[in-house]
DNA sequence: CCAAAAGTGTTAACTGTACACCCATGT
DNA sequence: ACATGGGTGTACAGTTAACACTTTTGG
């Protein structure tokens, strides 16, 4: 089945340069990491592009994830440079390249070495729509505790976004960009002992955010059940 | 004086990739940076380089701290990544080899868009060589509160590599990688108080520290002063 | 009226800060 | 002996963690 090589404009892009996302949603008491597949192989990895030459890399980042998410504006730090000399080789791409006939010019740098700057994204999980790239055959988000095997050193990347978000969490109260705009102190406290994977206490979590000031009591959600309603919190301003 | 040009070989380094350094010392009761200043201009600017082809990020790093100090296993950490796509130009470059004799190639990715990996470096004041590089006058340690006009984005990468310092210095006592290997309690302190800007108190300081269970005492240091010979440290491991 | 979960008052434990005193040293 | 700065005991304050009680909801 030879068909019609389907070209890259490799010149448009910064050589031996990419980005790679680890995006996080909350869902189902779980936290989840958007991972696409390659069409036709068994083969996961983190969603990831390469930069324009005339772009911010943080746009760029943007642009990757807009792309698999539909969201725009989405929140997302940059965490660290993934630099080793050996981290990637051209050998898993064109795999994935003729798996979807696609031309490869042996000689392109897109098969040589690769530096790549990490960022991870927080997303409402209910906004997502989904969508692959094109060389993907599935989008899906996977239980941050039941990953699939990952290509190149994007288990590392994730799980160094993990550390990181972890480590960030109290600073900002960055967390709330993993829910909806609405929420009970319930679920926030849920989303916060899913990330630190550690059990916190009830009473004095809710003081803690409150204390914070910076969240808003908007009104009470009556859930049917058989106890005090909850209130329901957003984020001010 | 038209003499024969320089030429420097691309070929070898990625292109639109460099890494910056941010090289502290402590001197003086002074927190100190090293900065090179460009042959026959006025320019100031962060040591830096660019990374080999099959070279790691920090290896180059490494590299490069090592070329303008000597000083070989130096303590570094990367601690972000400047990707706006208008943060440098080809201007200034062009001068530096102007005034360097260096051949110009116009077609070059040197004069085009530079994305910066960002190190910290600690090292021993005591211990440092500097040594100029190829476009270099002079290479010279200035005191963080005092820096010259720097080129590009420098004084931004300065800022943000001193902001990191600042919040990483309680993690894991890195600021021993300043000091000699033997010192006392109160230069540690004065250490810390000039990191971090502001004053500590000695003995809560002293208890703080040795609370870590890191440091162990070598001995009396005998400084010829009228009140008792305070003890000398060293980093244990 | 009861069970379940939300919200809040109170207390205990811990941590960080401040003040004090004693010790060693050279003049 | 005394002035100077190092080392440490202790008390106070502020913060965080633990416990307990009250309130609200639907069965």
């Amino acid at each position: 089945m030879e068909s019609e090589k389907i070209i890259i404009d490799e010149g448009k892009f910064i050589p031996h340069l990419s980005v790679d996302c680890v995006i996080f949603g909350f869902h189902g008491e779980q936290l989840k990491v958007l991972l696409p597949k390659v069409k036709s192989l068994d083969l996961w990895s983190l969603p990831g592009g390469y930069v324009m030459k005339d772009e911010d890399i943080e746009a760029a980042a943007q642009r990757i994830l807009e792309e698999r998410t539909g969201v725009t504006d989405i929140y997302l730090e940059q965490f660290y440079i993934f630099g080793k000399a050996n981290r990637s080789t051209g050998e898993t791409l064109k795999k994935v390249l003729l798996a979807n006939n696609f031309a490869i010019d042996e000689k392109s740098w897109v098969f040589e070495r690769f530096v790549s700057v990490g960022y991870y994204a927080l997303v409402d999980f209910s906004k997502v729509n989904t969508k692959i790239g094109i060389y993907d055959e599935v989008c899906e988000w996977h239980d941050i505790h039941q990953l699939p095997d990952l290509a190149f050193d994007h288990a590392e990347i994730t799980l160094k976004a993990l550390e990181t978000l972890r480590f960030m969490l109290d600073d900002k109260l960055i967390g709330l960009n993993l829910l909806p705009d609405t929420f009970t102190m319930k679920e926030l406290q849920i989303l916060y002992e899913t990330i630190l994977d550690k059990p916190l206490r009830r009473d004095n979590f809710q003081r803690k955010i409150l204390s914070m000031g910076i969240l808003e009591r908007v009104e009470k959600k009556f859930t049917g059940a058989a106890h005090k309603a909850p209130y329901l919190y957003k984020f001010i301003k």
